[in-house]
DNA sequence: CTGAAAGCGCTTACAG
DNA sequence: CTGAAAGCGCTTACAG
C-alpha cells in the first residue's frame, strides 16, 4: 500500500486534510506546502498557484496546534481584565480583538473575575499562560510580583493599559490631568461647595486610577483655596449602585455641595439619578461632572472628560504587535491617550 | 552524552521544563508522567506523588499545543458575538468564561464585528475553527447555511443563544411571552393608545428576537381590540441614541401614544431621556415598559420584563460542556430562560 | 527554488 | 501499575 494514500484517506476519514495531503495533491513535498502557503520567499509562482489550489480543494487549514508545536509561537494574545462584563473592559477587549485578528492574531479572554469576592481577583497562573499566548495585555489589572516574575520567566510580552505593569509598557489617560480638567471645570462655574465620588478604600490598592483622580482633585480645591470637607467624599464601589445609595445619603443633608465630581460616568448616572429621585435639580440645584463619555452620557446629557477607550485597546495591541515578532520592546513607553472635556447639561454656575 | 541530560538542558535554557525531563527527575517514563499528571487511573500512589514533586520542581505545564496535536482535543470554547463591547453579549461571553474555566477551558473570543457595516457582520471561517476549538457558542449569530456545513464537516459541537442554529440547541428566552409580559403590562393599567419601539428592518433577517417581539407586541393589542399604528411603531437601531433620536421626532407630534412598549432596557433609556428633555412626564404622560432589566434599570427606575442573561450564558456553557466530552447532543434541546415583569416607576395608569 | 529529515512535546494503544 | 514506541501535523535548518 502506498503510505501517502493510507494517510490522506485517513486524513479525509476525519475530515481534516492535512499537509501530506496537500503535497500529494500539488505533486510537491510538505516543506514546499508549508513555505508557499505562509507566503514565505523562494516559492516558484506556478508552484504556488498549484499549492493553492489543492488546498482550496481540500479545504485545508493548517492544525495550529501543530504549527505551534513546530514554530513555539501559538498566534493567540490574551486580555486579561477583572470584569469581563463591564462597558470599559468590554469596550477594550473588543477592540483588540477587532485590531489583532487582521495580522492573524486570536484573542483568549482571561476573566480575572471572582466569584463573590470583588476585591480580590483570581491570579494570573502559568495554566492559563504557559506556551498558550505569544503575549498578553492587561487592563487594570494590579500585577503581583510573583505574577511579574512568571511572566519574565515565561517570557511572553506584555503591555499594560491603565494600571501600570512594572517594566512593561503603559497605555493610559493622564489620570490626575483628567481629574483636574473636571474639577476646574465646576470651580470655573464659580462652585465652591464641591464634593467627590468614588474615592476607593485602600484594599483596592495596587489600582492606580481612583487614588489618581482623587489627589488631583483635593489639588485642584487646594490651589483655589476651597477645602475638601469629607463628609462630601464618597466612596462608593465604582458602580453606578453604589453611586446612587451614596449619593442618596449626601443629599438628604442639611449641608449639601453645589457641584459633584465623579470619577467615571457610570457612578454619575447613579448620582444624577439620586439628585432626581430627590427632587434636587441638575444642574440649577447640583452640578455633577464625571469621567469617561460613556455611551449613554450624551443621551442622557452629562458633562463629562472624554477617554477613548476603544483608541487605548488600539494602541496596546499597536504597541504588543512588534514584540509578538521578537522586537525588543521598550519597558518604560508610556502612551498617554488623549483627554477632553465635554460640557454638557449636567453642570452649571450654582444657585 | 546522556540524551536524557541534554534534553533537560535544553528545556531550561527556554525556560520551559518538558514531559522528559519530569519523567527523568521522577525517574519514570514520561508515559508514566503524562498518566499520574492528568490524574488517570492506574498510577500508583507513591509514583504520582514523585511525579508531582518533580513538576511542581520544575514549574512544569504541560504544552497545550502538543496535548491538542496528540489528542485532538484544544481545550478552548469559541464564543461568536456579533458586537463584543455590548452588554448582553459581555455579560454571556464572561459568564460562560467564567463557567468553563472551572473544567479547564478558556475561551477565544470570535467578534464577528465588521468595521464599518452593522448590518454585515464577518463569516465563520475555518481559519478560526479547524482544528482549533472544542465547540462554540454562538450568541445572537444568524449562522449562514454555508457555516453551517462548515461547522458540520468540522464536527464542532456548537450551542446557539437567542438566534437558533438549525439542528443545535438553543439557549433563549421566549421573545413573544417577554413582549407579551411588557405590552399586557401596559394594557392592564389600561392604555389604548400605545406605540412600540424596536421594530428593525429586514435586512437584518435572521435575528429573530426583534420580530418575535414585534410580532407579540402586535398580538397582544389585537386581541384587545386596539389597533396598531404603524407611525407609532418605530424602528431604532437597537441603540439608546437611535430610540432617543426616534422617540424624539414621535413625542414632538401632535397624536402621541400614552404607552410605548420598547424592545430593549437601553432603547428605552433613550426613550424616557427623548421625553423628560421635551417636558414629557414619565409616567404620568407617558408609560414606558422595556425587555431586559439592564443593570441600569433598577437605578432609573424603569419597569421592564427580566431576563436571566448570566443564567444564560451558564445554560449555554453547561450544554455544551458533556457535548466536548464526546456525549451526543440532544440537537432540538431548547431551554428556555425564565423571565418576569418588573414593575417600576416608568409605568403607570394613563392621564 | 525544492526536498529529506529532524524535531517540536505531548498522548495513546499495546505489551508486559 | 509501567514503559517503549508510534504517531499527531506541522516548521526549520541543511543540502542541493
Amino acid at each position: 500500500m502506498d503510505p501517502n494514500a493510507s494517510r490522506s484517506s485517513a486524513g479525509r476519514s476525519r475530515g481534516h486534510a492535512t499537509i501530506h495531503d496537500v503535497a500529494a495533491a500539488a505533486g510537491v513535498s510538505v516543506a514546499t506546502v508549508s513555505r508557499a502557503l505562509r507566503g514565505l520567499d523562494r516559492v516558484n509562482e506556478t508552484t504556488r498557484e498549484r499549492v493553492f489550489a489543492a488546498a482550496d480543494e481540500l479545504h485545508y487549514v493548517a492544525s495550529p496546534s501543530a504549527s505551534s508545536l513546530a514554530s513555539g509561537r501559538t498566534g493567540v494574545i490574551g486580555v486579561a481584565v477583572p470584569f469581563g462584563d463591564r462597558w470599559f473592559f468590554a469596550t477594550v477587549l473588543s477592540s483588540i480583538a477587532r485590531r489583532v485578528r487582521a495580522e492573524g492574531y486570536q484573542v483568549m479572554l482571561l476573566d480575572l473575575e471572582q466569584q463573590g469576592q470583588h476585591e480580590k481577583r483570581l491570579p494570573l497562573t502559568s495554566d492559563m499562560l504557559a506556551k498558550r499566548l505569544d503575549g498578553i495585555i492587561t487592563v487594570n489589572i494590579a500585577v503581583t510580583g510573583a505574577e511579574t516574575a512568571l511572566i519574565d520567566r515565561l517570557g511572553i510580552p506584555l503591555v499594560s493599559v491603565g494600571t501600570r505593569v512594572p517594566g512593561r509598557p503603559l497605555v493610559r489617560i493622564d489620570d490626575a490631568a483628567a481629574a483636574r480638567l473636571a474639577t476646574e471645570h465646576v470651580v470655573a462655574l464659580g462652585h465652591t461647595r464641591i464634593g467627590y465620588v468614588g474615592r476607593v478604600p485602600p484594599q483596592s490598592a495596587g489600582l492606580t486610577t481612583p487614588a489618581h483622580r482623587f489627589e488631583a482633585f483635593s489639588e485642584v480645591l487646594t490651589e483655589h483655596g476651597i477645602s475638601v470637607r469629607s463628609a462630601w467624599v464618597l466612596g462608593s464601589d465604582w458602580t453606578m449602585d453604589d453611586a446612587f445609595r451614596d449619593a442618596t445619603t449626601l443629599l438628604t443633608r442639611a449641608q449639601r455641595p453645589t457641584a459633584l465630581v465623579v470619577g467615571s460616568d457610570e457612578m454619575a448616572f447613579g448620582v444624577m439619578n439620586a439628585a432626581r429621585r430627590l427632587g434636587v435639580q441638575v444642574p440649577s440645584d447640583l452640578s455633577v461632572v464625571g469621567i469617561d463619555d460613556h455611551p449613554f452620557s450624551d443621551v442622557l446629557d452629562v458633562s463629562t472628560v472624554r477617554q477613548d477607550v476603544v483608541g487605548q485597546g488600539l494602541a496596546a495591541a499597536e504597541i504588543l504587535l512588534p514584540a509578538l515578532r521578537g522586537r525588543r520592546q521598550d519597558p518604560s513607553l508610556i502612551h498617554t491617550s488623549e483627554i477632553r472635556l465635554i460640557e454638557r447639561g449636567s453642570t452649571a454656575r450654582p444657585g
